[in-house]
RNA sequence: AGGGGUAUGGUGUAAUGGUAACACGUGGGUCUCCAAAACCUUUGUUCUGGGUUCGAGUCCUAGUGCCCCUG
């Protein structure tokens, strides 16, 4: 089985940084695994590398859609098998960073997702139901089935599951050797962590970001739903968000409920991340161990 | 110093004298094809001392803190 090392770990933990480090140390190359690091045009806001820093090690999967295309789960999962596999073969060894805990459990614990498209038709047409109707449907279709009554997103998919003749039960099957490796800081510190770096993004121009996206034709229905700093500055352009000290203080907010929400992921679902310690040598601690997995002579 | 106002969870507010509520925050959780999404859920409050009353966040009184005005 290939190998595959993992970093993860909230929003503003420093993932980048310690990836690339890590990367070059030991001859690799980045997936990122971000939900909206894919998209073209999204860089202070979602946090991406920069140019420079894409040099320094080749990263994979940023910018591979544009604004506005449908990208799911699903693509990712494709496109990291295939980029995984070109880095093995290469003799390089993958690293994948990122923070979207679904992608990343998706490629780790290589969900086996059916192969048919999601149908947007039909999804349409569930659109049009309220979140009560859809699940007594769903209770007709399939008694007992056990879902969150209230979840309308989670109902709907369940019946366009069953609509497209799956049976809506999860299956798995593990495609890679991983080493999981998260990058953590206690709360308050990671929540300073996340308002300086807040900060910094909007002297570094980034609701200029989110204007020049909008004068370019990408639909602020599309950054609305995106959330955190492409939906309060999205806001904040439409003026539905009055003042930069109210757009600060509400997005700081969700970013850091974000955070919460994160690390209740990796919890639930990564028994066996190794925490590094951040607050002695993280690359050190990130070395021994990885050396460790990768076996004596790799590097 | 005098006059007036005010005091309710961490914050902002609500409650004809009749079970103290709401939002935000905080904490926990769900989630295999939009996941930075969409959801579920916990927590905790009447400034202090007297008094009136069957019953006080609410009325009276003294104190204390804060705000405004006057000097």
């Amino acid at each position: 089985m290939e190998k595959l090392i993992v970093i993860l770990g909230t929003t503003a933990a420093g993932k980048s940084d310690i990836g690339i480090r890590l990367a070059q140390k030991f001859n690799g190359e980045i997936i990122s695994a971000d939900s909206r690091q894919v998209f073209r045009g999204l860089d202070l806001g979602s946090g991406k590398v920069t140019k420079e820093e894409q040099e320094m090690v080749p990263h994979h999967l940023i910018d591979v859609c544009n604004p506005g295309d449908f990208y799911s789960m699903a693509d990712f999962q494709k496109q990291a098998y295939r980029c995984i596999d070109e880095i093995a073969a290469r003799g390089k060894v993958p690293f994948m960073v990122g923070g979207t805990g679904l992608y990343v459990d998706s490629v780790t614990e290589g969900y086996q997702l059916s192969d048919k498209m999601p149908d947007l038709a039909y999804r349409a047409e569930l659109e049009k139901l309220t979140t009560p109707e859809l699940y007594d449907m769903l209770m007709e279709k399939l008694p007992g089935h056990e879902v969150d009554a209230s979840n309308r997103n989670r109902v709907m998919r369940v019946l366009e599951k069953l609509h497209d003749g799956d049976d809506a039960l999860p299956k798995k099957q593990q495609r890679y050797d991983c080493l999981l490796l998260g990058v953590n800081w206690e709360r308050e510190v990671l929540k300073q962590r996340i308002d300086e770096r807040l900060e910094r993004r909007f002297q570094m121009g980034m609701v200029d970001e989110i204007k020049g996206l909008i004068d370019n034709g990408v639909s602020t229905e599309f950054l609305l739903g995106l959330g955190l700093e492409y939906r309060y500055i999205t806001q904040y352009v439409l003026g539905e968000i009055a003042t930069m000290e109210e757009l600060t203080e509400e997005l700081g907010k969700a970013i850091k409920r974000f955070a919460r929400r994160q690390m209740t992921w990796f919890r639930r679902h990564g028994q066996n991340i190794h925490w590094l310690d951040m607050t002695k040598d993280p690359d050190a601690e990130a070395e021994a161990l990885i050396r460790d997995f990768l076996g004596e002579g790799d590097c």
